[in-house]
DNA sequence: GCGCAATTCTACGGTCTGTAGAAGAGTAAT
DNA sequence: ATTACTCTTCTACAGACCGTAGAATTGCGC
């Protein structure tokens, strides 16, 4: 659903419509969705703050709120944020991260500035 | 919903119904649940693997399947998954990162196994 | 002013969740 | 064994949210 988004930036209904279709789309994508669905989809991706669209503009232009990357981290944030044990929970997590990762993340800790201790 | 489950371990229904009051939960709960209603809840959550239930002893006795931390972990996980750049994913992650969570992060990097790089 | 494209309104079926009543099953005591 | 009581399972219903889209309306360009 939300994948559609992480494409560009601002795009009519219309031309987001037939970019569901371009790609490897064709392959799972059966039919081609009706403009009105995707319009209808927008609208309430808009009232849930994830797109903002551009009324001047004739064609309204669709641009999503945050990146995909953006996104991703919100949602993380939000899951770790709900748990009583912020620290247990970060423990496991880094548990089962792969090497990739934790080198990743040591890396980008260690670029950020460190407020405190 | 899960919430309630971070109590502790192997628990009845009706026991499990009664803790739903206990604590501060008398406050926004405005209704004592009907029995049936946690049954009902906790064979879903069973079936989507979340509970597990003793069917041995007669009331049956419920547990999590997994700790709270655990499953916060593994939500992180899949939501990291899910994103198509976990790279960036991660560095928007550790950017919004407050001073103590960055800390604890170093602190479980460093003490976990280094498997290679 | 007309026509056409874009937008809004309304709608319907599906899934998921919260809630619970009614019916069935197990168990203990008489 | 019969009964009484407790648990569990079955069935159900309302509300939310999603995917999908037709009908009605609006607005722009000619």
């Amino acid at each position: 659903m939300d994948v559609l988004w992480d494409s560009e930036e601002p795009l009519a209904a219309t031309d987001l419509r037939d970019r569901l279709l371009t790609p490897a789309a064709a392959a799972a994508r059966r039919k081609p969705l009706a403009t009105t669905t995707v319009l209808t989809v927008l609208s309430r991706l808009e009232i849930k703050g994830f797109v903002s669209r551009d009324r001047g503009s004739r064609p309204h232009r669709y641009q999503a709120m945050s990146t995909r990357a953006e996104h991703t981290a919100e949602l993380m944030h939000e899951v770790l944020g709900s748990a009583p044990d912020r620290q247990a929970a970060l423990a496991r997590f880094i548990g089962d991260v792969t090497p990739q990762e934790a080198a990743t993340l040591r890396r980008l800790l260690d670029a950020a500035p460190v407020v405190h201790e």
